[in-house]
Order: C-alpha cells, then sequence, then structure tokens
DNA sequence: TTCTGTGCAAAGGATTTGCATAGAC
DNA sequence: GTCTATGCAAATCCTTTGCACAGAA
C-alpha cells in the first residue's frame, strides 16, 4: 500500500498518516488520539474547510473521540508544518486544504456562493519566476486567488433578472 | 490644479479630496474634520499601512485633530467604498495601500522584513482572463503576493552565513 | 433644526495561551 | 516514570457595534 497510495494523479509513498508519524517522530512528538482523529477526518474528504467546519463535524463534546477546539487549532497547525496540509486566509479566517500528495494549483473564488474552484497554470509559475528575478527575490511560495461569480451563480442571476423583466 | 493632480504618472481630474467630497455628497454623507484629517495623513504618503499604524500616526488622545479608533475603522471603509483606497488581507489583519489614481499591480512579500514590493504584470491579467474564460467565470478582481526574502534580507543571511563559517 | 458622525466602552469572532491533569512512550 | 498533549477557560488580537452626545448642512 504504502508505494500505491495516490491522490489525483500525483503518486506518493507514505499515506498522509505515515508522513505525520514520521514528522512527529522527527520531532519528538507523540501521536495521540486527537491527532489520528483529525488526521483521518481531514484526509476522509477533499473539500475546503475552516476550524469552526472541522469542528462542528468532529464528534461532539461528550461524544467518543471529542477533541477540544484548542487542540483542533494546534492540530491543524501542525498539518500545516508538516506540509500535509495548505493554509490560506479568506475573509479574515484561515482556510484549509490538502497538500501532501495534491498538486500544486491556484482558485477562483465566488464572492457569491463561496465556492473555491481550482485551477493550474504552469504559465503563472513561470510568471512568478520571471517577476521575482527582476527583483532579485528568492520564492518561497505565492497566494493568487481571482475573485468574481460562477458559472452557476451567474445563471441564477441571470434568471432572477428575466423573471423581473417579465413584470 | 484639478486637471493636473497627478500620481506615478497616472492623470486623474480630481484629488482624493475632491473625489471623496463627491462620494460623500452623491451619498448624502458630511465632509468632518476626522475624515477630512484621515484623508490627508493616507495620502500625505504612499507606503502600505494597517489601521493600527495609521492609528499611531496621528494626533494622540487630547492632541488636536484626535481621531478614536472605531472612527479611523470606519474612515478606512468608506475610503475603500469610495475607490480611495484598496485594502487586503495580510497575516490576518487588513493592509491598505492607495488606488485612486494609482496604477493596478501586485506584490512581491518578503516573509523577513514584510516588506511589500510592488510589480505590474499585463500578462497575469491576461493569464486571468484566460483562466476565467474556462470556467465561465465571470472576474471582479484578484490577489496575488508572491512571498518570499527580498534581496536585501537574502544579502544579510548571506553575510550572517559567511560570518558563521569563519569562526 | 435636523440628521449624520463621533468617541467611548463594550461586544464580537477567530485564534492563542496558561495551567492542571491525562496519557504516550 | 517522564515528559508531551489535552481540555478548559481566560486572554488576545483585530474589528465592529450600541449609544448618547457633538457637530455638519
Amino acid at each position: 500500500m504504502s508505494e500505491e497510495y495516490s491522490l489525483e494523479n500525483v503518486k506518493v509513498s507514505l499515506s498522509p498518516l505515515q508522513r505525520f508519524e514520521e514528522y512527529l517522530q522527527s520531532r519528538g512528538m507523540r501521536m495521540t488520539k486527537p491527532r489520528r482523529a483529525v488526521l483521518e477526518h481531514v484526509f476522509a474528504r477533499h473539500e475546503h474547510f475552516d476550524a469552526d467546519t472541522l469542528i462542528e463535524q468532529l464528534p461532539s463534546h461528550g461524544q467518543d473521540g471529542y477533541v477540544g477546539r484548542a487542540t483542533v487549532y494546534r492540530t491543524l497547525k501542525e498539518f500545516v508544518d508538516a506540509g500535509l496540509l495548505r493554509e490560506f486566509q479568506l475573509d479574515g479566517r484561515a482556510v484549509y486544504e490538502h497538500d501532501y500528495g495534491y498538486p500544486q494549483h491556484d482558485h477562483l473564488y465566488c464572492q457569491e456562493c463561496q465556492k473555491l474552484i481550482e485551477f493550474q497554470s504552469d504559465e503563472l509559475l513561470e510568471l512568478r519566476e520571471a517577476v521575482a528575478r527582476k527583483s532579485n527575490f528568492r520564492v518561497t511560495g505565492h497566494r493568487f486567488i481571482i475573485t468574481g461569480n460562477c458559472e452557476e451563480c451567474r445563471a441564477a442571476k441571470r434568471r432572477r433578472r428575466q423573471r423581473l423583466d417579465m413584470i
């Protein structure tokens, strides 16, 4: 299995869990029930999410597998450190998405329905390097978000407008 | 003067103050001492700034021209609405820069010294349109920040390393 | 004179921290 | 057993809001 773990056409040799265990060991940290619970939940689906959404989805207070709010925040940070998740800001709060074993990409963000649409562009990476070179800047990463309205929301708006025109 | 007000090679017919007065009138809002004070301060320099930095620079409590914290926040929002300032998030807080009369651009962000370096790329805008077109997405704007280390910080690091090597 | 704008203090939301205890190794 | 991790509650940071009073038009 370890040689075959794959996600969206990207082959990686370790599962997220294995990778995280490696990370923990290299830092003298421990694999605990809460960490495992959060990791399993996070890698069972591929949506973008924020801390609050995740906390809502995890078993709640009193239930088996309950993880405290602070621990969720701490754990998400560790996942980012470990290279499992990528974090970015959207409307003031932190949003997370899979990083480990997932191809580099950027986003279209619909301001109407808050949906994030992924896209990949090599051209953007070239542009990034070209720009950085000019300023003697050493690139470690970037954040590119195109804001606007997605196809569905545009269609919905059009329908609304038509309905109004009929009156 | 109104025909000649210029900033970085972009000619605009109204000064920021005039433009803001127009905006206020069109909305039945009033030109007040605090609003004028903040506007004059903000357009007297061209750096990026956040609310807190601005508040520190304005006359402080007790002094003439003092503007309350809440008013500064409210006023910055109005400037954004009026198209005078552009707002974006950096490390969780809002950062502002001149928009009115200033050419569209993006940023290199040095994670070492927190400096923002501006650059302009038509290619990026083309790329943005091309990407949006593919998804039938209606673009209203974008945010592109390249993170890394600026020339000076890289040089400083290199010096530090050399000094260590000599030991 | 009539509203809108202001300062103040309190509230807000997201995230972090201090601390005593639980639990990995 | 030792030392890290957890849950809790309180603290923090940035920003917004409610409200009585000040001040433009």
